[in-house]
DNA sequence: ATGAAAGCGCTAACAC
DNA sequence: GTGTTAGCGCTTTCAT
């Protein structure tokens, strides 16, 4: 049977309000009583029920965390920051996988909310943003990563996903390629959309044309990835941009069933640093930097909390672009896929 | 603001009491109370406060589930049955990753103890035993899946690890291998353990003497997959038994860099299903049931909210068995790693 | 600096 | 079949 506040404060001879006051580190306790409420504290193994502390406070220390897909390392590395930010700062986090599915993603965020955490950080499906305003209604606020809610003032965190884009197919312009191909998430994710930006700004500027049969989009999966570019190797394309981690493993395959070498045959330009695998090719990356955009998901939730007020922030991280690295010089990561 | 029980009492001309009987679908409440009830609860929006709803029957509806590897998609399908499982029956499931660190695993259980949630699903590390023992106190149950906790008497969900290791490494031996090398995880991880025993098991039936040169054990992580075999490639075996996924990522890349084909160089045959990759050769494998590992965890704890003191279930599943396929033979899945 | 007491929103025992 | 009420374990005024 595990003991209550009572129990400790009957054992050290105060209230269970001065108990209350030591475990929350308030001031105006004496030392004395202070340590006499520590050591009935250890003695008794005395643990805090959060769910009565929630409960009184109308809030409990968690915090949801939702994830397109927590199997992607680009998002385990943003939760593990996430995680370490807010364990420092005695909340838990809580972690949810909507799969990309609005439906799942509906769930959890109206569970959080009758769970009354703290605070949410999300990687938005497109349909996110009624949802999202359920939560305001009970003042708990939402931080959003990777992708932008549109239609909302919320705090966000995002790369600079255009501007990499861009650079990226500006490196295979300057190459001499003229027929770039590229495989994109659907449109309707933000991230698939600014990278699309960031292709036709670069093509654009070296006065190519847009050629539509060069364009595919798709579910940002590995499977679309390979099917796309079966199709888009048909068109024979000398350079390939892709715009999701899943989806170029899913370029790979293709490529290398169709009996072509990377770069000679295509060279490959690609959003997202590929976790360590036996076969990886020459290629060129922007490489995302996943901890810190937790670490900056986490700082802006925390001040919401002491201000919550202040008017939504928007940060835009960059990338790091790495040009036609080859396989040895990958890092080997403690983790694979 | 949210509205609360006593707004749609109010509202629906009845008592708190009744309003609480209609949402958990107690009897006792005449048809037309009832949607008077409903009514009143769909005009105001309400949602119950789960966080008073547990202080008051001493236990929330969420379900702490604690994973070694969040990133690992055998564990991602473990993850999904037990969601989809206890979705059904109401449960929230909360998911944290452990990252094989035993301080991490402490962490998230007192945590776990702390929110009173209604029960644990947890791929223990060899550490976990005595945490667990403070869950049984507040009388929070506990199953256990992947891996065994020999010191406790709890409900356990694993698959056949001896047995399955044993008809990969006979496999082996039929072929004619005489030098058949294995990769394993530490021998206090169960199932680096039951499966190391699988192999000694195959070699001595063959009358193949033990060659402590052709064995080594190390982290279940793909790093450590591919320093180990580096070192064992210098032995020249023929064949080589890699007892986790993580691990074989980091075989097939030292073999690789080696130059040597496979199988015609050096034969495989290893634990758990691939992910899909650009590049996979022809091996055996045992593939874990993970759909269904999750399923019997989740039914396993669902039976022991019923029955309290039914005495401990271990479950063994079977895994099936995969010999000699080739790379074309491979499913491909909607997601890659 | 400390204690007494109210109350967070819900459920369940008991009364009718 | 429905209402009244006590109380889950904690925090936080308000007294002293």
């Amino acid at each position: 049977m595990a003991s209550h506040i009572k129990d400790v404060a009957r054992l050290a001879g105060v209230s269970s309000a001065t108990v209350s006051r030591v475990l929350s580190n308030k001031p105006h306790v004496r030392d004395e009583v202070k340590n006499r409420v520590l050591a009935a504290i250890d003695e008794l193994g005395y643990e805090p029920n959060r769910v009565a502390r929630s409960l009184r406070v109308q809030r409990s220390s968690i915090i949801g965390l939702i994830i397109s897909d927590i199997q992607n390392s680009f998002f385990n590395t943003v939760v593990r920051a996430i995680e370490d930010s807010f364990y420092e700062h005695g909340y838990a986090v809580f972690l949810c996988n909507s799969d990309e599915d609005p439906e799942k993603e509906r769930m959890y965020l109206n569970l959080l909310k009758a769970e009354r955490v703290a605070g949410v950080i999300l990687t938005p499906t497109s349909k996110a943003a009624e949802t999202l305003k359920g939560l305001a209604q009970v003042d708990i606020p939402v931080v959003v990563i990777d992708r932008l809610v549109a239609e909302l003032e919320l705090d966000t965190v995002t790369t600079n996903n255009q501007e990499s884009a861009y650079q990226l197919v500006k490196h295979l312009v300057k190459q001499g390629h003229k027929r770039i191909a590229t495989v994109l998430p659907d449109l309707s994710i933000a991230t698939g959309l600014e990278r699309f930006e960031g292709y036709k700004q670069a093509l654009k500027e070296a006065e190519i044309p847009l050629d539509h049969d060069l364009i595919k989009t798709g579910k940002p999966f590995t499977s679309d990835g390979y099917s796309l570019t079966k199709e888009l190797l048909k068109e024979n394309p000398s350079a390939l941009f892709s715009a999701t981690k899943l989806m170029t493993l899913g370029v790979l395959r293709a490529i290398q069933e169709q009996g072509l070498s990377i770069p000679e045959d295509i060279t490959l330009a690609v959003f997202d640093k590929l976790d360590w695998m036996p076969y990886q090719p020459q290629m060129s990356f922007a490489e995302q930097p996943s901890y810190d955009l937790g670490k900056q998901a986490a700082h802006l939730l925390l001040e919401r909390f002491k201000m919550p007020e202040r008017p939504a922030q928007k940060q835009i991280l960059k990338t790091t672009l790495h040009f036609d690295v080859k396989e040895a010089e990958m890092v080997l990561t403690a983790q694979g896929p």
